[in-house]
DNA sequence: TATGAATGAGACTTCATTCAT
DNA sequence: AATGAATGAAGTCTCATTCAT
């Protein structure tokens, strides 16, 4: 027997290299079929290993899918998190530059945001996923409260509304990508311009009315 | 111990009755685990009844599965479309009453939207739920497009954007129910005035834009 | 309400007509499904009648199953024996009418001897079905026994050999109802002749061998 | 209690051996329950391995089974062709080597023979069934086409003949083994001669015959 | 370390059988 | 007498997980 890998399939690699290739593949397969519907055969196949090494590498099949929820959330936070910067700056413009950074993130974390947010808010996974995706609102709120000057209480269901609406519109472009985009701007700029279109002037207003009548300050109310 | 219901067991029901049963149960269900989650034995346990009576009255997982789709699409279908009315009213105003039907449905049926909005969109499903979903956000984009007085194919991302911040505004509600709601309206009207004054200014906005410089028409674009 | 049968479905009728309905029912059913393969609804519903019935009528499945194979087996057995005649006459030609015979029941009971024959051979009533048509092959163990003159042990072999031949004979015919006949005659008599024709000569040599030394009688022992 | 097989769970074996145990067990339980009566809980009790196994090595229960038959046909048809040799030698010596070995086949691979013969020809495998039988029998015609010198469409019906006589006279056999064989000579090799006794001088009459009036050179075609 | 081989547990589905009308 | 409605039990098949090499 040479010192050569002789056998192309028993080829050691160092222990974080292969948890990434577990972990990349689950996170595919995962997104592709939903917890219940992936097997872990399919992840050691896409993975190109053997069954037993995802064992090892991954752990159960829910410490997996738990490995993945939190490396994606986490890259999904810090993306949002560094392109926000320091709370010194203009706060509309902090979250401008937040959202496209947002966007930009899906285009190249597509699966990752599709386990997160489509595939595990239902199941043994929900309450996870929460906390997960109240890490992210709570970033929006405390970016709208510096920028309003109101109170966090009253900005978190803003924070919610203005979070949904970004997920509405991710969904709406993943679901058809070429659909957004003049050809110009990334799409993912064009995005978050067109949800700033929808939301900015209502959070604008907003600064100026007092948090209890919101409501009324719409320009819709007119009706009972 | 009443006289009713002496014995759980061999209760003979008339059938359109006992499909309701089975059909609710399966939404509960299918909505707290997912199709691949859900079990036909749980179904069957929800709906207090022996399996082979959910294949009699629902069929295979997947017919019933696309019978729960179907009715919970069709019921918030006709509650929003039934509270905007006629075309000929105030674009604005049908918007509103079509917001509070919305969250309204969203309190009453919460299982049947999840079933509807938080599944896989792959697997088997993929088609008939994606046709689903385009129903109820086109008639959103619908009513948007007559009172903005856009095309709709314009007015389609703001529809997913709208419905999008509905979703994160009621989860969130949902979630804490004390926290939205004055004691005095409807929870469900407090949320349809709490969206509209988020979006309600930047849909206003939108009708002197033309759609290719909506992002322009934001006050927040100064950068770059 | 009239005296009239008001109802289609609710046809009372005599025990036995009953019986014999549920009966034929099952007979075709089990020829065509096999015993495993048949289902008591397909039975019900070849009878036209509900399946409740069938269970008053036939009993359980295994009770129905025995019911048919003994109602088929008399049905064959009364055919040949009276064909065959009384132990007075010519022992070849009873053996000859007694054959005709029994191909002719084929042609108007094939259900019923594909239930005795082909499917029920194996399973629970292997032992049961043994017992059928052990009655047969005695029967004819009995007409060569008296036709060559020889003991019943002696004629035993011969007569499963000639009752083998006979299935074999007539499953191929069954199979392929269009092979046989010459367009004159019946086909079961033609039928019956070319069995004849094929251990006619055999059983008649037998008359003059002894029993232990058949096999030397043969034209064909010449080796080793 | 010897060294050898410690503990019979968990046994890993090379992949050729489980998969014929796995047949084997197959083999056997369908020849004793039919294919709807057999369980592949059955299989799997009967093969000593636990019931995944029985898939990975024997695919669904169809496959299993086609696979059996497959099986089966194939060895009892080498047998009786290796055992009938080259055309060029004296025909009849031929048929005699061949139904010993037919004998000797159906006594040591009754299971197999039961799966081939006595399975319903209804359902799933009719066709595939049809087609395995047909190929023993036209080896048995093809024998008989060259000793008689007739054409093989008239030899058929009687190679059907001749192989339903051999299964009788092997039913009656293994039904009661002391019955048959001289304590000399091999079994199988007693009852092909009691079945050439039967049916050897009606096929040598045959070769004088033209195929139209077979039945007419019986001896006893006097009545009618 | 890495894997081929093996299995316990559980899912979907159907069927024989029986109650209540 | 007759039936629509209901269920316990069993069958096929898959999957997460682990042993033995």
């Amino acid at each position: 027997m040479t010192s050569e890998t002789s056998r192309p399939g028993r080829q050691r690699l160092a222990p974080e290299v292969r948890r990434r290739q577990v972990l990349d593949a689950a996170v595919a397969v995962f997104s592709e079929e939903g917890f219940h519907g992936a097997s872990m055969d399919a992840v050691a196949a896409r993975a190109g290993v053997s069954k037993p090494l995802v064992y090892v590498h991954g752990g159960s099949k829910d410490e997996l899918f738990a490995a993945c929820l939190h490396r994606e959330a986490d890259r999904l936070l810090d993306a949002v998190q560094s392109a926000a910067g320091a709370p010194g700056e203009a706060p509309l413009v902090r979250l401008r530059r937040a959202l496209r950074a947002f966007f930009h993130a899906l285009t190249t974390q597509r699966a990752g945001w599709t386990v997160l947010y489509r595939q595990a808010s239902t199941g043994p996974f929900a309450g996870e996923v929460d906390a997960l995706r109240r890490r992210i609102v709570e970033e929006a709120a405390d970016l709208m409260a510096d920028g309003l000057g109101v109170p966090r209480a009253v900005a978190l269901p803003y924070a919610h509304t203005l979070v949904g609406a970004a997920e509405g519109l991710a969904d709406w472009w993943l679901g058809d990508p070429d659909a957004a985009g003049d050809g110009v701007a990334e799409p993912a700029d064009v995005l978050a311009d067109m949800l700033l279109a929808v939301v900015g002037p209502g959070i604008e207003a907003l600064t100026n009315g007092s948090s209890g009548s919101i409501a009324s300050s719409s320009s819709v109310s007119g009706e009972r």
